[in-house]
DNA sequence: GCCTGTCTTTGCGCCAGAGCAAACTCTGTG
DNA sequence: CACAGAGTTTGCTCTGGCGCAAAGACAGGC
């Protein structure tokens, strides 16, 4: 963690959690931020560990992962640039719930504990917009939790696949595709699926000409198949 | 929805959202508070609906249950005494997620979204309150959206009772009551299972001595049975 | 006290998808 | 360029727990 190298305001533009701040605040917020590179493959921070930062995401992509004594990993939530994460430190949780994995390179922006306080206090528009931030999240967990309880397998694969593809996805000729690198095991632990099964069901869909697989890459063909298969009440 | 009947502040001590609040706050969130009642069986509000009020449960049980296009229904979150619901409007949602259904008789206060706005604006440590609230759900949601993904239904219902006990617990002679009727099929709208096998896992258990089941009761007599099960590495 | 509707229990068959196994295919590296 | 390791595909088997069905058990209303 180095100072802050780029004081500029520029950055948080995209970042809803300080949405509506003025110049002065902005400055401000960015003057007491730390900017933290990470590397593909290394964690931000890591479950169990003690939390003492908050952080914003600049550039790139991480999971949030969990991962159950018995061995077992979920990716809870992927984050995308703008989004905050570690965001425990606000609520008084004393340790990460999950790690923050670069699934690429990646930069973020860290404030410590005291230091967030402090803005929360002088800056009460950012509790607000983190009230909005933490609220998406939470209905997000929510629906995906109805559709593990209620949906079969393919399904949850669709709507999984569409989440990333209206998250982090990148036009391309001829379709869309997820903008980082993501395995099989990935979309498994999304969805409360075994690798094999996704495998199987990503294949199935290529040969229908909904998406294009390839190593640790989805392109999505025919986004509105994928809705159909996401949506429609008969079961398939 | 009547004018607030009751300004003692009291009614505030237990709620999580208002502490830290001095007196004079207090009074000032009381003011401007309404009560609605709500009997057993009827919704606070319900899903789709136009969200426009802020609610906090003083007395009662709700279950927050959503429902499926297809008829399934899931139960996202359950609302004991002191929780707030309806938070939505706090993060500048429009319709509400979910219904909010009263298990039993209940009360709650609640607040206009302008009036909660201008609350939130005159005592910032509501806003600050809230985002732990928050925080806390969206960390129980993931959790269950994990155990959903990597735990087998027996342990999963094992949870949710403990969770039930933790929050809802009512000590009586031998045992611990869960303090609200339930049915098999709303265990089974929390755990992602069907009501067959929550009642078979029941029924077992209670042979075992583990619980006393009854009519929409269940009576945990053996809690550390219970988190043996939860928690236990090795599959049974 | 009886009746009705709701909740619960239990049996049985079946299948989606997990688990296991093995081969195949990239991609980066020495 | 061969090799190692990671990621992917595919086949086969087996089973947890769902779906369906039907019979009890209880509670509240009349």
């Amino acid at each position: 963690m180095v100072p802050n190298l780029r004081p500029d305001r520029s950055i948080l533009a995209g970042v809803p959690l300080f949405a509506g701040l003025d110049p002065a605040a902005c400055d401000d917020v960015l003057a007491a931020a730390h900017i933290r590179r990470v590397v593909k493959g290394d964690p931000v921070f890591e479950q169990g560990a003690e939390a003492n930062a908050f952080f914003v995401l600049v550039d790139g992509h991480l999971k949030a992962v969990q991962s159950t004594p018995s061995g077992h990993q979920v990716v809870v939530h992927v984050i995308n640039p703008g989004e905050f994460f570690g965001c425990v430190v606000l609520m008084g949780q004393t340790h990460y719930p999950a790690t923050a994995l670069a699934v690429r390179d990646s930069i973020a922006l860290s404030w410590d504990v005291a230091t967030l306080r402090r803005l929360l206090e002088r800056h009460p528009a950012i509790a607000t917009n983190a009230l909005a931030g933490i609220g998406t999240r939470l209905q997000d967990a929510q629906s995906r939790f109805r559709e593990l309880s209620t949906e079969r397998v393919e399904r949850r694969i669709a709507h999984a696949l569409l989440r990333l593809v209206r998250h982090a996805g990148k036009k391309i000729e001829g379709g869309v595709e997820i903008d980082f690198p993501i395995t099989r095991q990935d979309v498994a632990e999304m969805t409360g699926a075994t690798l094999h099964t996704v495998s199987r069901t990503l294949s199935k869909w290529e040969g229908e000409g909904i998406l294009d697989g390839g190593r640790q890459k989805i392109v999505v063909r025919q986004p509105h198949l994928l809705v159909a298969i996401a949506e429609e009440l008969e079961d398939r």
